[in-house]
DNA sequence: CGTACCCTTCGACACAGGACGAAATGTGCG
DNA sequence: CGCACATTTCGTCCTGTGTCGAAGGGTACG
């Protein structure tokens, strides 16, 4: 009368991530870009053979892709659903103690704003859905129409995040602010189109993210409210 | 410059479900009632030993709870949290094939109706969402003003859930559907008082539910839509 | 109390798999 | 064609951990 498991078997998956080595890798894929498999290697701490090993691990599990380039072999993660199972999983395990200054002003920096796989994610994130939400742009969980026209006008893709077969608006639970950003297809696109503005760019750390002087005009043109573009800048 | 982890480690976690054996103990957790130690130990198929030895060790981590009750210790999974996290791993997850025709019939049973942790899920919870958004009871991520009246008037504790610190009602992913069904707050408390009213009640198979007559009547009355009531039952 | 039962701890064993250096493969460039 | 570089494959070592039987606490019940 035992019950064999029916279900989707989990352990396989869980057991790729499992490794520290592997983690490791698999968060610094996590800001969406695909990296070398040298620069892997050097993140994670370990040597190159080491690293290959992994990333064969990875690929065959299908938790990455893999783009030949030249000598080089570019890694990524091999869609969003990877992406929120990391996320996931980050929110119930516990965060390790900040050992030195500069770890700490990582720290912050990345609480601060940074890209969770493709789209914005702390205290910008946040901020972002409650602008939209107290602009009566967004609703539940969907554009309103002058949210739609309003996002439109500013270059995002909105008919395209919606042709997407991924959820269009969804919340998606900030793991350091432990409130709620937006995610899904159109969370992609309006990020996508911050970058495009020049409004946000890329920081040194990876993931982090950083609000530009024509970013903070714009957005702070768009939503009054000061939550957004109060913030003091991390130096 | 070495890049060292300052995001939340994975990997403990991650190791915690990757065990074969301990996945199939979280797995059978997963509909929320909590199991003794000695039946754990059975559906997973090992010596009351070795169950024992993982359940310390998901304790240690977090992942369960126990509560004692005479020479019974009963195990649950800590939280809605760790539910989730299940959930998300069995989405990039690959099904395994079916073997018997007891489990095929299993996996016809799960597919129509299960828990997913405390609320609905399968093609039942996919329809109860279906069938509050065509009745223009739910929009977005929240309910309408006539949704909260008609769930209320249920005996569902709408404002109760509201309070709660989880999120209220927002869509969750189904992996046999692939299509949304209510979670959070809400979908929990809707769950709740569809079984104290007795219109599902919990089969023999761990997670899966039945639609009982009372309860095909009354929701055949609430949703004119054919989706929810019509399907065949699993004998 | 003594017995039956549930569960955990202990001791011992076996095996998976992660680590590296060295060598092999493959690609680009002069 | 030959050298430089990125990555993988191979061989080997070694730690970590999953497994069980047997023994050791607790708890209930007559």
């Amino acid at each position: 009368m035992e019950h064999i498991a029916r279900d989707a078997d989990i352990a396989p998956v869980a057991a790729l991530i499992a490794d520290p080595t592997r983690a490791a890798i698999l968060t610094a894929l996590l800001d969406g870009r695909a990296l070398a498999a040298g620069e892997l290697a050097r993140v994670a701490g370990v040597s190159a053979a080491t690293a290959s090993a992994h990333l064969a691990r990875l690929l065959d599990g299908r938790l990455v892709d893999v783009v030949r380039q030249g000598r080089h072999r570019y890694y990524r993660l091999s869609g969003h659903e990877v992406a929120e199972v990391l996320e996931v999983l980050a929110r119930i395990s516990a965060r390790p103690p900040v050992r030195s200054l500069r770890q700490s002003r990582q720290a912050r920096l990345l609480e601060e704003a940074r890209t969770c796989y493709d789209h914005l994610a702390g205290r910008a994130g946040v901020g972002l859905l409650d602008g939209l939400r107290a602009g009566g742009f967004y609703a539940g969980a969907d554009l309103t129409g002058e949210g739609e026209r309003l996002l439109t006008g500013l270059g995002v893709d909105v008919a395209g995040a919606r042709g997407s077969r991924r959820r269009f608006a969804p919340e998606c639970l900030d793991w350091t602010e432990r409130r709620a950003h937006l995610g899904g297809a159109l969370g992609a696109a309006v990020t996508y189109a911050l970058f495009e503005r020049g409004w946000y760019r890329r920081g040194t750390v990876p993931r982090a993210v950083i609000l530009t002087d024509e970013g903070r005009e714009g957005l702070s043109a768009l939503f009054p409210s000061k939550e957004l573009t109060s913030h003091t800048p991390v130096t």
